[in-house]
DNA sequence: TGACGATGTATCGGCCCGATACATCGTCGC
DNA sequence: GCGACGATGTATCGGGCCGATACATCGTCA
């Protein structure tokens, strides 16, 4: 899952690993705190290993501000790199489905098609109403040999599905029928196709 | 965590792991969907080493349907056992206030005193309120770098945040007038004092 | 009698985290 | 000028937890 959010950033972009964890950390910070060193140096080896990523040590910068010799690896993506991120985003596992999955995926939306987006969409939607089916049980068939607190916290565990379950067939509509998130009232006019296939960074 | 959740469901009642596995699957539905045997056993040993629970090979069974020579371990809980709960119970450090943390802990609200359990609400309030406060941030001063997906995500995260500081709000508000958690409507007359220190399995 | 699913215990590889270590840069106060 | 300090930067290690897997028994139904 961290590969893919890597490629992900790195197809925007080279960085280095520093900055790697400040930008997951601003576009998944729904999703995660901040991804681990611990997690993202091995992991970057092991990109690096695969020939998904190309690294460069430099003793030159790209912003102004900085203008020393201090020893960062730059990182980029390799076309094998793209390749990989593309299989990664549009295949979906299980555990494409649960939080983190979800998300990451979710982030790079705009990197891949109507038909992925709406097939994993539905597949976090299944997902989520199974779990709110099992609250459901629980709250109805053993409800009462519960304490109070475990009680409230089921049911606010229930609404937050309920909730998450009416966004999603929300943004499922708005898929089927060519629509790209709407902001918050704007967007009523549908773009033909696809949303401009990917266009940060402006 | 799991260590405390064990320790917790073993002080309602004696049991083997399977067993054990299906009780933490509704207790903490909502936080995690079930847990993995590749780590319940494992702890179930470390416990039993620590001294927290004793292990016991069984033939005779409890639950009249069975009734075999099942090689089955039947673990329950020492006084060591409890002390070491209570302690995990009560202490707070800063994985307490993360989903998995936070959901444990107040799934065994009943079993600790209010002091404690205002000490974790408000941790965990906020630790959400600096979430919420994250997200705000990137949504009004990169929030036009960001593209409709990333977006819709990091709002939909916000509305999250915002909803559950207000779930907390209220729990605060209960447990300061001295209150358990309301049902829905019921329980306007608020018990004495602490709401009777623990009594499931009735 | 044999297939099948639920029950039950156990291990292994792998992902990811938190703690930690170490080094350099820019900035500010003294 | 110079030292302290926080931000920047790379890296390793132990440990928690997961998914896959293996293996065995029980009850049930064909």
């Amino acid at each position: 899952m961290l590969e893919l959010a890597i490629l992900g950033l790195l197809q925007e972009a080279p960085m280095h690993g520093y900055e790697l964890r400040k930008e997951l950390a601003t576009k998944l910070g729904t999703i995660r705190a901040a991804i681990s060193y611990g997690t993202l140096y091995p992991t970057l080896k092991r990109l690096h290993c695969a020939g998904w990523i190309s690294e460069q040590a430099t003793e030159t910068d790209i912003v102004p501000p900085m203008t020393s010799k201090r020893g960062r690896i730059v990182y980029k993506i390799t076309a094998e790199g793209k390749e990989r991120f593309a299989d990664l985003l549009a295949q979906a596992g299980p555990e494409t489905y649960d939080d983190a999955g979800f998300g990451v995926h979710f982030t790079f939306f705009s990197r891949t098609d109507r038909a992925t987006r709406l097939r994993i969409l539905e597949g976090r939607r299944r997902r989520i109403e199974e779990r709110r089916e099992g609250l459901r049980d629980v709250l109805s068939r053993a409800g009462d040999r519960l304490d109070a607190y475990t009680l409230e916290l089921q049911r606010h565990g229930l609404d937050a599905c309920e909730r998450e379950v009416r966004w999603l067939e929300e943004l499922i509509t708005n898929e089927r029928s060519g629509r790209t998130p709407s902001s918050a009232a704007d967007q009523a006019v549908a773009p033909p196709e696809e949303p401009a296939p990917h266009q940060d960074r402006p």
